[in-house]
Order: C-alpha cells, then structure tokens, then sequence
DNA sequence: ATGATAGTTTAGGTAGGACCAAATAGGCGG
DNA sequence: CCGCCTATTTGGTCCTACCTAAACTATCAT
C-alpha cells in the first residue's frame, strides 16, 4: 500500500492545507524504547561483561524518564537475562550474556504453554543428539572426557534411586552436548532433557533392564567420542535415542503430557 | 549439607539462648512472587487462552501489593509471552500461549550476545533441518505443499532483489519446518533462518549460480514430501544445507559474524 | 592496636497518589 | 437505524516518600 502526498486543498477559512494521510501508528511503551536501547547498546559490546549500568535514579536524570520507567526497562532485561540486579550499596544493575539457562527456560515455556506432545520432544531430541554426538566426536577436550566419565560413573550405581538415575541421565547427555562446543546446540539440549526428564519422571517405566542399556549404551558411544570415530559416535547415538523414543511412546501410547514447572 | 539444632547455651547475661543456624535466605522480589503465581495459573490452564487477568487495580486489591509491584509482574509476563496487555477501555492482560516467536527472539538472543559463530549456526541447521524434512515428508498436509510451492514460486523469479530471494529462501525453509507439524522444531528453525539469513545477507557470494542451484534443489525437496519420501527428503535436504554451509564457510574463512537486530 | 559494634551512605524495592492517553460503551441527536 | 460525542474504564507515566540491603566508616571497649 501507498501513501502519496495529497493535492493541496482549500478549506472553508481560506487557510492552505494539506490533506495529510497518516497511517495507524504504534506508539512504543517508554519503558520498552529505553530497554531497546540499552539492549542494543549491551549486545553491541558498549559495556563489557560485568560492568555496572549507571544506577535507576542517575539513568533518570540523564534520560528524564520517571523512576517507574527506567526501573521497568532494567526489569525487561534481566528477564531477558542481559542484566543481573543487586541490592544495597555498590548494587544495580550488571550486564551479563544471556546464557543457555535463557533459552532452557523460553523453550520451557512454549513446551509448557502449547502443550507439546511428549513425541515432538523425543522428535526433536532424536534430531539433534546424533548431530551433538558427532561434533562432540570431533571437538572434545579431555575436559569433555572427564566430565562424561563422571556422568557415567554417576549413573552405573544400581543402587541409586530412580531421581538420582534420571538426573545423572541428564547430566551425561548435557556433557555431550556441552562437547559439541557448540553453544546452540547445547541450550537445546539443556531446554530438551529437562523436559525429557520431567516428563519421563512419573512414567515409571524405568527398570532395571532399562537402566543396563542405558548404562551400556552411554559407555558405547562415550568410547566412540573419546576415539574421535564421529561415524560411529553418530550411529549410536541415533541408536540410543530412538530405542529410547521408542520404548516411551509405548508406555506413552499417545497420551497429553504435563511438563512441571521449570 | 545439614543444619541441625545446636543445644543450648546460656550467655553471659543468664538468660537461655539457642544458637539457631541460619543458611543465607533469598528474599524473592514481590513482583517476582505474584508473575510466578499468575505464571504458573496460566500455563496450569486455569484461563483459557484469550480470556482477560484482572485489571491492575483489581489486583491490587486482592493481592495487597502496590501498583507498580502488580505491574512489574505483568510486565514481565508480556515479556514472556504469556500475556499480551491492550491498553484503553475493556483492555488488560490478555492471556496467550508463548508462540514460536518468543523462542526465536531468545535465541537470537543467545546468538548476538554469546558471539556464536556462524559456522556453529550453520552446523546446528545440518542438525535440525535435515529432521525437519523427514518429519514433512511423513506428516505433511495438502496446505503445508501449498505453502511450499508458493516459497518455490516466489525464489525462481530471476528478477528480484537479493533481499527478496533471501526472503523467499527463508520462507521456504520455514515453510518445510512447519510442515514437520513439531512445533519446537519449527522455532528453532525460525530463530536459526533469520540469523543466518541476516549474516548471509552481506557476504555477497550469492551469484546467479548460487540461486539456480538452490531453486533446482527446493524444488526436488519439494517433490520428495510431496511424494511422502522421507528417505529421500531427509538425503538432499543434508546435501543441500550442507552444500550451502561448504559455500559460506569458503567466502566466511572463520569470521566473527554480526547478526543485525532482530 | 584491634576487633566488634553501631551509625552512615548508597543503592534497589515497595507503596500510594495524581494525572495522562487510549479505547470502548453507551447515550443522544439526526 | 446510524453516526457522533461523551463518559468511563483501563493501562502508561510521573512523583514523592519511605523501607530494606549492603558496604563503608567511625567509634568504643578491651
């Protein structure tokens, strides 16, 4: 659509004016033209990682907005995880990079909010944990090593309860994760597992057969990561995934889930 | 760690005091509390999507707390996404459920913030998009062809701008993402196109060439859903995405990208 | 001197009131 | 019945005051 400039018309006083044809305008919250601002200027580098935002009340002398204001849009950013606030003296608000926990807690929420279907996550996960596994194959460190030897080791006491089994679970498909190098990836990861987890919680259908495979598997593809063999690091884990995907979704047999909170 | 009672102990002064132990307490904000609250109510499905929360001063009045606490808490919910708040007469906080939209900006937000690398983007869609295609291929609807056809439509034309092709480009890569009818997938696809999109758009190696190749290989993608071929959909979609990462990363030689707002 | 303790200062957190701006509901006149 | 206008509701902004948290400082007792 078009805007042009009108004919001039004359009214009835006599005056010169021009027809102006304004389009429906959106008037932004001053609180939110000062959060962009501040957004930008954070995620442009301006304030190095750690420094401190001028305090509420100078920011509201500089930008003559009220204290309500400036305090909403420091509030929008650190939900947004681009600020961290303290109180007291030497307090205000520090800038920070937004890490993965922001994404996990947003994917959380659509997860939560559009009631998504315990086999679109297992969908979901089956795509992009082979892909971990792969890069994970190729980049590792031996920090990487280490951290998923110790998921390991956490997770093959049988003696352990059915939470400590399900969170050193977690934390060993993190550590792959977090091998890939590949941030990304990794907060997908973080946002999928713990919802994996939640929801494969009160399913129940975690015995000890279950958790023998699971063991085996992992050490499987622990020793594929740690060989650098991506080929195979990718087959096993598709392997693992789907067995796991599938052997859900029978207990499941297509029920709604509930993900609890966070 | 445990805290346990200590016995007691008599002070100087005679009188009988217990040496209590207190571990260092968080005192959540108030706004927090009540955004929490009405958090957790929305996504527990106590208001159907759509339906309004009470007015500020309303709340106010059943919660005891100030206005401005009341509309912090709200605030922060906008920012969630669970809430849409419409201002004048019969306006408020509408509830809705967090679409993809609010995924896509907390990636991109992860993405400028973090500096992640466009190759490690671009890895992550040879994850995800390969997936994408299978899943299309199995569940695609008559509507999501539709839609992909008029993707493959609007990128052929040789006439148009860089800008537009790049448009169409991303437009189809949704469209394949949302006829995997998994919803996550299809967020993180939609976060994925845009920054690669935006960093992609000022390298300039998209040639005449580049378009042919990647219409012809749309195009066949296309004809693999359609035809319900998953295993061929998944086969060119890797090579394709893949072929394209290969192209990029030979112009990009290990840059540190810049991803444009939003 | 030294170490505990009580102020002092600087920051954010909460409260409540006043007023502006947007948008609709509802009444009034044609 | 329709269009206009006003009244009212509801969010948006500002202001001012006061509370609380935390760090610094001076003071006082040992």
């Amino acid at each position: 659509m078009r805007y042009d400039m009108a004919d001039p018309v004359i009214s009835e006083t006599g005056t010169t004016r021009h027809a102006v044809q304004l389009n429906p305008m959106q008037v932004p919250k001053a609180s939110d033209v000062l959060a962009n601002e501040l957004r930008e200027r954070i995620l442009h580098g301006d304030f190095p990682e750690g420094t401190a935002l001028p305090p509420e009340r100078e920011l509201v002398t500089q930008t003559r907005m009220s204290r309500t204001t400036v305090r909403e849009a420091l509030r929008i950013l650190e939900v947004q995880g681009l600020v961290r606030i303290k109180t007291g003296r030497a307090g205000g608000a520090f800038v920070q990079s937004p890490g993965e926990e922001s994404i996990a807690s947003s994917v959380n929420l659509l997860i939560r909010g559009k009631q998504i279907r315990l086999a679109a996550l297992l969908e979901t996960r089956e795509a992009i944990e082979p892909a971990c596994a792969q890069l994970a194959a190729q980049y590792r460190t031996d920090a990487d090593l280490t951290r998923l030897e110790e998921a390991n080791e956490a997770i093959s006491s049988e003696t352990g309860s059915l939470a400590d089994f399900l969170q050193a679970n977690v934390d060993w498909h993190i550590a792959v994760a977090i091998a890939s190098h590949n941030e990304l990836l990794t907060g997908f990861m973080l946002a999928l597992s713990r919802s994996i987890y939640a929801s494969t919680d009160n399913k129940g259908f975690v015995d000890a057969e279950v958790r023998r495979t699971t063991v085996l598997a992992h050490r499987n593809i622990t020793k594929a990561i740690r060989a650098q063999d991506a080929g195979a690091a990718v087959r096993r884990m598709k392997r693992h995934v789907h067995a796991y995907a599938e052997a859900v979704m029978e207990v499941e047999d297509r029920t709604s889930i509930e993900v609890p909170r966070s």
